[in-house]
Parts: C-alpha cells; sequence; structure tokens
DNA sequence: CAGTGAGCGAGCTTCCGCTTGACTT
C-alpha cells in the first residue's frame, strides 16, 4: 500500500498487520520539467515529465517493492492532486491494472481503511486530467509572465497565479490606508447611580463630530434629569467555532500564542509525526464518529452530561476538497502532552478548540438600556450581559482580529423603566477615526482562503515565498503620540484637559515594498485577467467541468493560452520598462528635476542627470508613492559635516540600521529620541563618541590566549569563540570564569548550535543549497557575488 | 553595517501543490 505521509504509513501498517507493506510516496514524486516550460505547446500542450531529483531514491525503493507485491494498493488522498499522485504512481511504477488498486480514506481509523479495501476503484483519469490542467495552468502563467517582468522591471522577479494575487491585496491595502482621511471625533461616556446607590456605565452611541458638539452635550447634561425610557433583556445563544482547519488554526495561533504561520505549521509537524493530532494540511472541518464519540464520553465524565452536544460541521470554504478530517487530537482523552512550550500551547489550543465544537451552546442573557435626557434627544445607552449557562465557553473561547476591549458591565443592577438616575461622572474624550487594518501573515492566509486562493499546503510557503522575493515585508512600526483632549463634567463644572496617547503602531504587520508596488501596477495594467481576483475561482470551475469528464482539459488550456500568450507578446514589444519612476519637483539650490525611481539596489532619489547628477537612497518606511520633495531633498543632506574631533573630520550620515556619527573609521548610533541628525551639534557627537570609547573599554571583560573572550554585549555578557557566541548561565559570574570554565560552556553548547541554528542562518544556508544544486557549474566566485547583490536588496 | 546608481555581455532567474529531511562553502 502506497500512501502520502510516511507517519501515516507507519500508523496504518500497525492497523493492517503482516501481509501488508505500507509505504510512502512523500507527495508527489514527478513533476513538468524544472528547466524548461515543460509543456510542448505544439502538441497540444503535452506535458513532460521527470521524477524530481529528491524522489529518485524513492521512486526506485517503490518500484522494487511493487514487484514483490501480490497487490499494489494506491492510497493516496481523495483530491485532485492525491488522485494525481496515484496516477503518475501507476505510470512510473509501471503498475499492471490487474494487481493494482485505488482506494481512499478520510480518516485514519481501523475501520474506515478496512472498509476502503474492501471497496476498491479504478484510478478516476478526469480527476487526473483537471490535476494535469491545473498544474499546466500555473506553469504557464507563472513561466512566461515571470520573464516579462525580468525584461520590462527587474531580473529574477517571478509572477503566478497565487503570489501576484497576494502581493496585490497587501497593495491595494496600502493605498486604502493612505486615502485614509483621519478624523477626530468625541465620544460620551458617563458613570450613573440607581436610588440604591448601585453604579452601571453607559455610553452614548452618537459620535461628536467637535468639540464644541461634545461641550453643548456636555452642558445639556449637567442641567439634565436622567430617566431609565428603555429595559430591554433578550435571551441570546452563543454556538462554539468549528473544529480547525489550517487556515483557521493559523489564525488563532497567531492571535493567541503569537506564532508566525510557518512556525505553526512547522509546530503541528511535529505533533502530527509524534501521533498526537491528525493531518495538519487540511481545509475540512469533519470530525471522525470515533473522534465524536470519544469526544462526548470526555465531556460527558468531566463536566456532566448538559455540557454535552455531538455535531457534525459542514464546510463552507469555497474550492474545498476536504480529502482529510479537520485538526485534532488523536485522543480526545489525552488534555496533555509532553513537550516543548509551543508544542504544548498548539496542542492545548488544538483539544479545546475540539471538546468546545463538541459542547453544548453558550446562553446568555443580553440587556440594552436607554437612559433619556429631559433636555435632549440623545440618550445614553448601558449594556449588560450575564451568562446562564456558560456551555463551551467553560473551555473554549474564539478570538477576532479587531477584538477591542468591551467596556459594558457584565452584570446590570436591577433596575426599571421609569426610575430617575443620578449622575456621576460624565465626560467626552477625543478619538480618532482608524484607517482599514494592515493584514497580518494570519489575516491574508484568511483572505486567500475566503477568494479560494492557495491550499493548505502552500499558504505558508507563498507568504515566504512574496517576503523573500521583496514584494513585502513583515514589520513593527512605533506610533504617533497625538493630542487627546477630554472633556469632564463632575458635579456643575466642565473641565478641559489634554493628554498625549499612541496612534497607529502596527505589529508585525504586512507591508508592500516599492517593487512589490511597481509589479502588481505593472501586472494589473497588462496581465488583467489573472490579476483578477475572480481568476481562481473561474479556473476552479473549468476544473470541475474537466473533473466531471465534460469538458477535455487541452481544451480548456487552449482557451486560456491563445489570448493569454498573445499578452505575452505584445506586453514584451510594446510597453515600457517601468522602474515607478515619478517626478517630484525642482530643487530650489540649483533648479534641477528631483525624482525618485527604483534603482540597481533598489528606491533611491535622483536630482539632475547627466554630469551633475546625484543619488540618494530612500529610508526605510518611505515609498516612492507617497514620498514629498521635501523628504526627498533631506535625504541629500548627508553625510553632513560637523567638524573636527582631535584631527580627524566628524560626520552624520544615514544608514540601513538608522543616523550615525563617523568618525576616523568608528561608526556611532545616534541616541533615539535624543538626538536628530538635522540638528545634532558637534559638541553632542564628540559626547556620543566618548560614550561608545567608554563602553567599548567596558565590553571586553576577560581575554585568554587562544581567542577566548568574555565580552558585555546587549544582552549582558558572553562568551566569544571563533565568531560563534556561547551563552554564561545566569549562576555564574562573568569576572570569575577561568579558561577552563569557558571552553566547558563552549562544549556543552556547540552541539546544540549545529542543530538549532537561528531562523535567519536556516533560511539562508536552504537558499543557497538551492542555488548551488541548481547552478552547479557556475564557479563559486559568481556565487557569492550573487548572494551579496541579493542580499543588499 | 554605515556603498552603490557606468557599460558590456554571458548565463541565469520563474510557477503551484504534494510531502519531508539535510549538505559543504
Amino acid at each position: 500500500m502506497i500512501v502520502e505521509s510516511p507517519a501515516k504509513a507507519k500508523t496504518i501498517e500497525k492497523f493492517l498487520g503482516k501481509g501488508f507493506t505500507v509505504k510512502s510516496s512523500f507527495g508527489h514524486i514527478r513533476d513538468l520539467e524544472k528547466k524548461d516550460l515543460g509543456v510542448d505547446i505544439q502538441h497540444n500542450f503535452q506535458p513532460q515529465y521527470e521524477i524530481s531529483a529528491d524522489k529518485k531514491a524513492i521512486v526506485k525503493e517503490l518500484r522494487d517493492a511493487a514487484k514483490e507485491a501480490k497487490t499494489v494498493w494506491l492510497a493516496s488522498d481523495e483530491d485532485r492532486e492525491g488522485e494525481a499522485i496515484a496516477w503518475h504512481l501507476f505510470e512510473v511504477l509501471k503498475l499492471k491494472p490487474e494487481n493494482t488498486k485505488r482506494i481512499v480514506f478520510h480518516e485514519i481509523t481501523k475501520d474506515a481503511i478496512l472498509y476502503a479495501i474492501e471497496h476498491p476503484r479504478e484510478i478516476d483519469k478526469n480527476l487526473v486530467d483537471a490535476q494535469q490542467a491545473r498544474r499546466v495552468l500555473d506553469r504557464l502563467v507563472g513561466f512566461e509572465v515571470s520573464p516579462v517582468l525580468w525584461k520590462k522591471v527587474k531580473p529574477s522577479l517571478s509572477a503566478g497565479r497565487v503570489q501576484s494575487v497576494a502581493v496585490k491585496l497587501i497593495v491595494e491595502r496600502e493605498r486604502e490606508i493612505n486615502a485614509f482621511k483621519e478624523q477626530a471625533y468625541y465620544r460620551v461616556t458617563g458613570q450613573f447611580a440607581t436610588a440604591d446607590k448601585s453604579t452601571l456605565k453607559a455610553e452614548v452611541q452618537e459620535r461628536f463630530p467637535s468639540q464644541t458638539d461634545a461641550l453643548h452635550y456636555l452642558e445639556a447634561c449637567r442641567d439634565a434629569v436622567f430617566t431609565v425610557k428603555e429595559v430591554e433583556t433578550k435571551p441570546t445563544v452563543r454556538k462554539p467555532a468549528p473544529p480547525f482547519t489550517t487556515s483557521t488554526l493559523q489564525q488563532e495561533a497567531s492571535r493567541k500564542l503569537g506564532l508566525s504561520v510557518s512556525q505553526t505549521m512547522a509546530v503541528a509537524q511535529k505533533l502530527y509525526e509524534q501521533g498526537l493530532i491528525t493531518y495538519m494540511r487540511t481545509d475540512s472541518v469533519n470530525l471522525s464518529a470515533l473522534a465524536i464519540r470519544t469526544a462526548k464520553e470526555v465531556i460527558c465524565e468531566t463536566l456532566g452530561e448538559k455540557y454535552s452536544q455531538p455535531r457534525n460541521f459542514a464546510t463552507k470554504t469555497k474550492g474545498a476538497q476536504e480529502a482529510h478530517e479537520a485538526i485534532r487530537p488523536t485522543y480526545m482523552n489525552r488534555p496533555a502532552i509532553e513537550g516543548d512550550r509551543n508544542e504544548q500551547q498548539l496542542y492545548d489550543l488544538i483539544y479545546k478548540r475540539t471538546l468546545a465544537s463538541q459542547m453544548a451552546n453558550a446562553e446568555l442573557e443580553r440587556t440594552h438600556i436607554d437612559i433619556g435626557l429631559s433636555n435632549h434627544p440623545t440618550p445614553f445607552t448601558a449594556i449588560g450581559e450575564v451568562v446562564k449557562f456558560d456551555g463551551f465557553l467553560r473551555v473554549y473561547r474564539e478570538s477576532y482580529d479587531d477584538e477591542t476591549e468591551d467596556e459594558h458591565t457584565d452584570l446590570l443592577p436591577a433596575i426599571n423603566q421609569g426610575d430617575q438616575l443620578a449622575r456621576c461622572i460624565i465626560s467626552a474624550q477625543e478619538q480618532y477615526t482608524q484607517h482599514p487594518p494592515r493584514y497580518t501573515e494570519a489575516s491574508l492566509v484568511k483572505k486567500m482562503e475566503a477568494l479560494g486562493i492557495g491550499r493548505p499546503s502552500t499558504y505558508a510557503p507563498t507568504i515566504t515565498t512574496i517576503q523573500n522575493r521583496g514584494y513585502i515585508l513583515r514589520e513593527s512600526r512605533e506610533g504617533v503620540e497625538k493630542p487627546v483632549t477630554t472633556l469632564t463634567l463632575k458635579g456643575n463644572d466642565i473641565k478641559t484637559s489634554t493628554s498625549k496617547k499612541m496612534f497607529g503602531a502596527e505589529k508585525k504587520k504586512l507591508f508592500p515594498s516599492d517593487m512589490g508596488m511597481v509589479v502588481t501596477d505593472f501586472l494589473s495594467a497588462h496581465f488583467q485577467h489573472i490579476m483578477d481576483y475572480n481568476f481562481t475561482a473561474e479556473a476552479e470551475e473549468n476544473l470541475d467541468r474537466v473533473a466531471e469528464g465534460k469538458e477535455e482539459w487541452q481544451k480548456m488550456i487552449g482557451e486560456f493560452y491563445t489570448p493569454f500568450h498573445e499578452t505575452v507578446e505584445s506586453t514584451l514589444k510594446n510597453s515600457e520598462r517601468n522602474s515607478g519612476e515619478r517626478i517630484l519637483g525642482t530643487d530650489p539650490a540649483t533648479g534641477e528635476t528631483v525624482i525618485v525611481r527604483i534603482g540597481r539596489f533598489g528606491p533611491m532619489a535622483q536630482i539632475g542627470e547627466g554630469e551633475n547628477v546625484r543619488y540618494a537612497g530612500l529610508q526605510k518606511g518611505q515609498l516612492l508613492e507617497t514620498i514629498t520633495l521635501e523628504e526627498a531633498l533631506a535625504l541629500f543632506k548627508f553625510p553632513r559635516k560637523l567638524g573636527e574631533y582631535e584631527g580627524k573630520e566628524v560626520s552624520v550620515g544615514i544608514g540601513r540600521f538608522g543616523p550615525y556619527i563617523k568618525h576616523n573609521n568608528m561608526f556611532v548610533s545616534l541616541k533615539k529620541g535624543e538626538d536628530e541628525p538635522g540638528t545634532i551639534t558637534l559638541e553632542t557627537a564628540i559626547q556620543r563618541i566618548e560614550e561608545k570609547r567608554e563602553s567599548d573599554r567596558k565590553k571586553v571583560i576577560q581575554s585568554f590566549d587562544n581567542g577566548v573572550q568574555v565580552l558585555n554585549g546587549r544582552f549582558g555578557p558572553y562568551i566569544s569563540y571563533n565568531k560563534t557566541n556561547y551563552k554564561i548561565p545566569k549562576t555564574l559570574k562573568a569576572e570569575e570564569l577561568t579558561l577552563e570554565k569557558c571552553m566547558e560552556l563552549i562544549e556543552k553548547e556547540a552541539p546544540k548550535k549545529e542543530k538549532k541554528p537561528s531562523a535567519k542562518a536556516t533560511t539562508a544556508s536552504k537558499a543557497k543549497t538551492t542555488t548551488a544544486t541548481k547552478t552547479a557549474k557556475t564557479s563559486s566566485t559568481k556565487k557569492t557575488k550573487k548572494e551579496s547583490t541579493k542580499e543588499s536588496n
């Protein structure tokens, strides 16, 4: 029996016992030729397949095993890709129809597998053809459009059905944000007391556009009699969320545990390999009958029968293929596991979400109270929510992206219509309207899933790709401080006070780069069809027709390809090179034109041309699209000479890591919040230089003959040896370390270092190995050169 | 880490979806 995943193979082998050998294909074994287009356009789009380099050994192993077998069971997943894997196996292993059987199961339980063996079928060639069409379509789009970008924008860029649209989402959101006009308004909240001295908080639903409006309202409040106009109590029900799919797991792990989508997948993979959870790449919310039954048992035993409510969920996701179960714990009677912190926390999340999905609804009572003013039509509103029965909320609460802290009290005091209330304190606080939120990795996945773009196995890699290509970046940015005015009515006085609050801080959000914007604009202008959010959805409809046998796949591809290829040709012939160039105006000093554009090393500003041309790179956070003439001119003020110190020049510049002072080949960063590169004086600069010298003196705590050093760093003392750094346990004093003790610490940490390199190092070495294998024939000097330009971009 | 933005020409880059290990400058 051949399945796709080795972990699955191991489990199934246990169920089947002797007589069966269960092997894994490790996913696809064959793909279109790597180097060329891999599609014979002249001959009806005949795909040119080759066995993937990393699958040669597997294929040999499977071929040998198949020869020995009486029957070969192809048990790849029951979806388009899985069917194709079965077919490729059939072809590549040269299997015979008479002793080959195709079987499928959605859940890895003994019953399901035995049932599948009793009900084998043929390979569904229509479904295979739908996969071939999907594969060929993606190759044609990727390998015909990318070269257009190499010619018209920049070499090595990429375009594709999925990635280009993902970038477009981020670019469009950024433009919405730039176009957003922030407005201040006032929000009025108040505290009231009932006759029996209990208090309640209420808020005016209406926003007051100006301070004057807010003031007038508070003045009305000062003289008003407050009466309860309406009390409405309504029972409400809250239902648990369905169990996790890949996409919802990534979103919740991001919100609740702060994991990136790729971290989530890596941790989930570990749990899966240990047999603790079901498969983690799935779009299904379905649970096996076994899982539903055991969840019920656990709930009834630990919480009581009234908490149990077995349910089946139906998926609403566009294009879901549902080859697997939802992500759930393998054993519902296992509430906790061993493992590192991330593994435990992610497991806990999956466990609780699954359990909650099989629990009773929560029953709430929502109370809505209107408090009227005797002299003003605009009322206050108080909202209270009381949990009558917690149900699933007992174990799990779903979180949302736009979650803000609700200010309502949970329990409102007993109150009746017509009651008079005493006013305690009423305040009007200035607020600002907020621009649409930037995407996080997880909210981008959510959006992509909603549009039917990408699959559970590709969400994380796609986000990595568009970051590696430099189209988007994940960044945190500090907010800006803004004045906030508050009017407070207490007794009969209205007081005005002003404080400062931070607005617009962003944490790990996705921003487009200039390149992302230029490429998106270029593609949108010339390849409108592919950049349309509905392109994938339309393609899926066509693929469905192929899968149903209603249309031939080559015909479908042909209908797409003819106009598409024409567009490629005409774009190559007619379109201008696109560097995102924008004319900002003229330099008042010289009268020459100031422009910004993407240059060889990234976005830059340029004054004049010809002999007197001057260049300056843009700063981090500046965009070609939004930079002003003044900001661009400011870039040319650096490096700025401040004067001399100890006979050497002192200057201020702005580098990759922010503003710096340069003196005698030494670089010193400016002090954040205190120094400004435009105004810093020689005196302050000298002070910074001396401070740096002082800290450098303190840097070396100990130095030994063989090159081992104990140094003082940003995070405290550490050991440095052979360009690698090692931790010092907190129990030891850095000053008292001996050489022997240092070597001991180095030895202890050394193997761990190799096993667990930093995230950056991993991707860098990965990139290196892939380029190395691809361009094995090119000289090594060339390679390093290429690497370094890539990095500087 | 703190720079660069010329010009020529050879050779290369690139897609999406399945799945996990891992190699030498």
